[in-house]
DNA sequence: AGGTAGACCTGGACGC
DNA sequence: TGCGTCCAGGTCTACC
């Protein structure tokens, strides 16, 4: 499902519900996504372990304990609620993992496509062993700076399309912010990364804080299946420019808004202002 | 180095 | 209603 505003969306709402409680027992019910860990080993892990927060990190979201950092990653359809045993805010036949947790509530992972992954690391270096190290800066509060992504920019040969999505850039934008960042910014998907001026990886950057930020104070996007962690659903959709607007009117110019693959995924943009 | 296709999975939408 | 096909907010690996 999720990109970086809609994780953070969740990681908010987890946070609230879950921190400073302890996690008092597990069950998995589909062991292939205990990632890189034996289930028993990673059971025995969290076991009596307390929550002291929940963050994310682009489309990371992190549980932290006091000497272990467990990373869920929710991939396409992942979603986490908090609820009775007995109450499902999701299709129960696609509860995957549940924790009992010390208030009487559950913390419950859903996911019906089981793409999604957890794993548990020591703190010391849970940054190496998860692969995290390797990501980008969050493009949020103008982090990255424009010097960082101009120099990187210059030495890439591929599709801008393929550069804003490659995670090891900036982190936490996907299919859909891609789409409509490029769009803010009037670039063309099939552009060579390294053709771009100054100018345009300005408006990349700007556009990339602005519309994440704006996902964020909406609570992300809900297309397809993607709900928070109660259930409530986003409103970032309504104020989508050109994802799944294929032949529907460019807001700008007014002519058909395209659709075509680019870097292997559905890529919706305008003929006219993108160049 | 970059591109693409296929793998991982299921379910919803759509056409016949 | 039912069956087939295509598509999906992601990432990884294998191969050109």
């Amino acid at each position: 499902m999720p990109e970086l505003p809609e994780v953070r969306t969740v990681a908010v709402f987890l946070n609230k519900k879950v921190a400073n409680l302890s996690i008092l027992n597990t069950e998995c019910f589909f062991e292939k996504m205990i990632w890189r860990n034996e289930v028993n080993e990673f059971k025995k892990e969290v076991s009596n372990q307390k929550i002291l927060r929940v963050l994310n990190y682009g489309k990371y979201l992190m549980f932290e304990f006091k000497d272990w950092m467990m990373i869920s990653h929710l991939r396409m359809e992942g979603k986490w609620s908090v609820s009775p045993k007995e109450i499902d805010v999701y299709n129960k036949n696609h509860l995957r993992l549940q924790f009992e947790l010390s208030n009487g509530e559950y913390l419950k992972y859903y996911d019906s496509r089981k793409f999604g992954t957890i794993e548990i690391w020591k703190k010391d270096d849970y940054l190496e062993l998860s692969g995290m190290e390797k990501l980008g800066p969050e493009p949020l509060n103008s982090k990255p700076s424009f010097q960082y992504l101009k120099d990187k920019a210059a030495k890439s040969n591929s599709l801008i399309k393929a550069f804003i999505l490659d995670q090891s850039v900036l982190c936490g934008i996907g299919n859909i912010y891609a789409n409509e960042i490029l769009f803010a910014a009037n670039i063309h998907p099939e552009r060579i990364t390294k053709s771009l001026s100054d100018k345009e990886i300005n408006k990349i950057l700007k556009a990339s804080n602005q519309i994440l930020e704006r996902a964020i104070n909406l609570k992300g996007t809900s297309i397809h299946s993607y709900k928070s962690g109660d259930g409530e659903i986003g409103q970032f959709q309504n104020e989508l420019k050109v994802h799944l607007r294929k032949d529907e009117e460019c807001y700008e110019c007014g002519s058909k808004i395209v659709k075509k693959q680019v870097a292997g995924r559905g890529t919706y943009f305008c003929k006219i202002c993108q160049h």
